[in-house]
DNA sequence: TGTACATCAGTGAACGCGCGTTCACTGATGTAC
DNA sequence: TGTACATCAGTGAACGCGCGTTCACTGATGTAC
């Protein structure tokens, strides 16, 4: 921790991580300039010192949201027993399922903000100093070739296979999160996780 | 058509019909009161004779998306051509989804309208004068009955395929609509739809 | 080690904007007699 | 049929709000000599 008197030290990530406390709570709308820079502790017009503008800021934020999705997809991968080849790139399918739906219902202003349209815009002025999490999308894709090298799903359905599985558990946790089924009782939104999991795992 | 003079006749039809139009370019967000009534040819406060305030012209206007939305898949449902029980349960299910993506995607601002989060609370002063178009999942699990009288899905796996099915068709209609999928070129798009509707049918 | 000075990161005040909502009003409509 | 009047549907002005952005500024930092 540097002075906190005048300069800041590391004022950018400092704003960064208040979008992200605004964006926990309230989703990609609360990410607001000014209420970002309040929550930094700091004058409203300081953030035009490390973002071009508001909307690199949310941008920001936006990306950061994604990482946190791939980090816990990720821990969930490593987390499934070594089995034989087959059944454990099942298991994996379904954990990178389970990842994703747990995390838009722990988390629903991020899973909201990492999906708001404007992201991947990213800031100009970003160097990426560390290797970020990896994307959620690649983490699905290299699932969906180990099925294929574990001769699990036939080499001629792998193409668009991971479109549709996306879709299954972008949907679900969009319905159930966001959506019209958001107030379902807790056991049918577990049938809905369950079977929407099983029916993608059956039909691919 | 009324006089035009003072009085307007159906100022509130008209309200939410001028809602419609700003939501079919801008989405949820651009139904603001101010400018539905600027649309509509009158002063911004003249909506407070017909709507209890701005959440409640917003509701509307969601609801009446939702309605276009259960129009086209109606439409489409009757065109499905008169099979015997088991293929054609199978057409129109597929029928449903595609109704659902092609809405998406040729009405995206009705669309993430009719999915905007406060959707579904409506105005408490509407009488409800005619019958509305089916609602969406209303169509859905009529749809998955047939196939189940049809025997192509079995009864055991009944319950919760109205969620499985939905989910995959709602979170490709998002993706490729609204999210990071959304400037995929029109080929690959192709291939996300029919992956995604085959793997639902062949999964259930 | 000391000092002058350029650079940088923050401040405070102000801008113009469009919003939702409320107020007292006024013009049109329709009903009772 | 004519008229008085209550009711209703619209108007125009004003409110307070929070926003993104810009301006000239000032205090702190660090480097050249």
């Amino acid at each position: 921790m540097r002075k906190q008197a005048y300069h800041h030290g590391n004022l950018r990530e400092a704003l960064v991580e208040a979008g992200l406390s605004l964006a926990r709570t309230g989703g990609p709308r609360a990410v607001v300039l000014r209420a970002v820079s309040r929550e930094a502790g700091v004058s409203h017009n300081a953030a035009y010192r490390h973002f071009s503008d508001h909307e690199a800021l949310v941008a920001t934020v936006a990306e950061r949201c994604m990482e946190n999705l791939g980090e816990l997809m990720t821990e969930r991968l490593s987390a499934v027993p070594a089995l034989r080849p087959a059944p454990r790139a099942v298991a994996r399918l379904e954990a990178l399922g389970r990842a994703y739906v747990d995390f838009a219902r722990t988390e629903p202003g991020w899973f909201q903000t990492a999906f708001s349209a404007s992201a991947s815009s990213g800031d100009k002025r970003t160097l990426p100093v560390t290797a970020p999490a990896p994307h959620p999308y690649l983490l699905l894709t290299a699932c969906l070739d180990e099925l294929v090298q574990a001769s699990v799903i036939p080499e001629e359905r792998r193409p668009g296979a991971e479109y549709a599985a996306w879709s299954a558990v972008h949907g679900l946790s969009h319905l159930i999160t966001d959506g019209p089924l958001r107030s379902l009782p807790e056991p049918e939104i577990q049938l809905a996780v369950s079977t929407t999991l099983s029916v993608i795992s059956r039909g691919l």
